[in-house]
DNA sequence: AATGAATGAGAGTTCATTCAT
DNA sequence: TATGAATGAACTCTCATTCAT
């Protein structure tokens, strides 16, 4: 699951073939359809493991006493990860982006269900905070981050992000 | 080229057959290699069209005596086509974020390049208002025009647009 | 059509690839797609040669003027495949068995059609001859037929078709 | 042996997977391997359960006084299974067809052993009748029970067993 | 310019068989 | 004996691309 989330997220889940999770993941090919029955269930897979490392992270943020402070420091998570994004763009971003188009498998519903999970914690962050309409708030925080982890990758400048970054950070303190 | 854009829009590049574009065009799958000699100068061409579509805009726009209003009225057309960005996205950004897994055929810096073209116009908008930082503004705002269309895609909900886009417009107007 | 079909009787519709199929026709592998969508539409392409072939049989027999000479004469031409039905069984019989076990194409109703056509004419040619109950008759030549294409083939022995041949004509010449 | 035997005559030997016949006898699939080295292996038993069975029934019939009434008997015991003939054939025959198509293991061969073993006891009450020719005679009433096996399967039609049933055992009756 | 067929390289998937435990 | 995983060779099917006409 780790290899497919990787392969995954950096050659696309179209580009990927079996082939490539199964070097990545050094089994045989035939072997990792012992575990998933078709490449569907791979890229399923994929975005649970994905799922799984956005729990890490809120567990882990949410260890901060302050909202304010871990939404902050989730920014600058994201902008840690600027060359990745660069390079490959936002994991989950261009997944669903691309599992829209996969819509036999029923696979584009997924993606949305990681995306809506951060967006329901980023909201609970503003709740805590006692903001009016921390649905709303946290649109624009995720969306921010999706948007801005798409020009950086479209223009392959990881410059883009620190700045974006600086500037969500500065409007949190404003809120 | 306009069914090779919408097409590729709709379904993905790498989902997206010469077949399916032929037959879209009305013409045989032999008699499109006449005029593309491979797959990637057709993807490639989608994104002249994209370009042109966005130039016609712009210039449409240019016509507005005001720069805010022009940016005003370019966030409101982005609202408008917010059934489409719900189907299908952003047809500049998604195809942005297929085409940098697709690094062979070098069309991975195309897509950026059109990105670009939307983030000079709306800086210059920006400078013809003598705000500071115009670069940085632009990035903001086409940031935000990204992000919300990958959420209203991902979630499947046109009112993501709605929401995002009065808030951008009222952003604009306390510039 | 024609590779398809013979290579499927001296094979079985399993056991042929389409591999087999096109190096029979002395075509590309891939190029067999090109008419063929599926393997079963390939398939039903050899019933369909079948039929082709069991109709250009009738047809010659029809112009015969006595039924009973029709009928005698079928059966000498069944005789006289008999090598081959000792080393691959009846065309149509063994398709049919074959078919009934791979009831996801829809197949398996087709295989029937061809037998009952030729249940129809050795019926029609019963009538003709204004025996009583010409379609038990039918059924208890044709059955015969499968039967004795069953046994030579499971046996080996193309001897049981010219003895049953001789007990089939000789009942044909008691009704 | 008997998930085997039961297993290859609904789905056909090669449309079987020894996971099929493993769930069916409720086994683990590599456990197999313990009682049969291959697949082949695994036919040849379930064609030495069709043995057994036909043993079963001869036997039976053999505490009969009568020979003919014997092979009436048996006639009706055909006609009793029409419904598993109308969807899955005779358990032999089908499999003799399918077995003829695969060389390889030497199985063709054992398929018609069976069939042969049916014959031999049939010519055996013939020949207690004192009738001529009790080889050919065999050969009729086997080769109409293939048939009419066939022509049911074929036609999904479970009253051609019973039609010919009758006209078999009236058959009989006059010789 | 257009047509329809041909080519050939891969991709996803299945499955008999093996093997360590 | 039993289990569950691993192996690897097919096989079906797709599709970008070429080509003769």
């Amino acid at each position: 699951m780790a290899a497919a989330a990787q392969v995954v997220h950096q050659q696309g889940a179209e580009r990927t073939t079996i082939a490539d999770i199964a070097r990545a993941a050094d089994v045989q090919v035939g072997n990792v359809y012992y575990y998933f029955k078709t490449k569907d269930e791979l890229v399923a897979a994929a975005l649970i493991e994905h799922t799984r490392q956005l729990e890490t992270l809120t567990g882990e943020l949410d260890r901060l006493p302050d909202p304010r402070e871990r939404l902050k420091s989730l920014v600058r998570g994201w902008v840690g990860q600027r060359d990745l994004a660069a390079r490959y763009g936002c994991p989950t971003g261009t997944l669903a982006t691309e599992l829209d188009k996969r819509a036999e498998g029923g696979l584009d519903k997924e993606a949305g269900k990681v995306i809506r999970l951060l967006l329901d914690w980023v909201a609970s962050q503003f709740r805590e905070l006692d903001l009016p309409d921390p649905d709303g708030l946290a649109l624009t925080l995720v969306g921010a981050y999706q948007g801005m982890s798409l020009l950086t990758n479209a223009l392959r400048d990881p410059q883009i992000m620190v700045k974006e970054g600086d500037r969500l950070i500065a409007w949190l303190d404003t809120l």
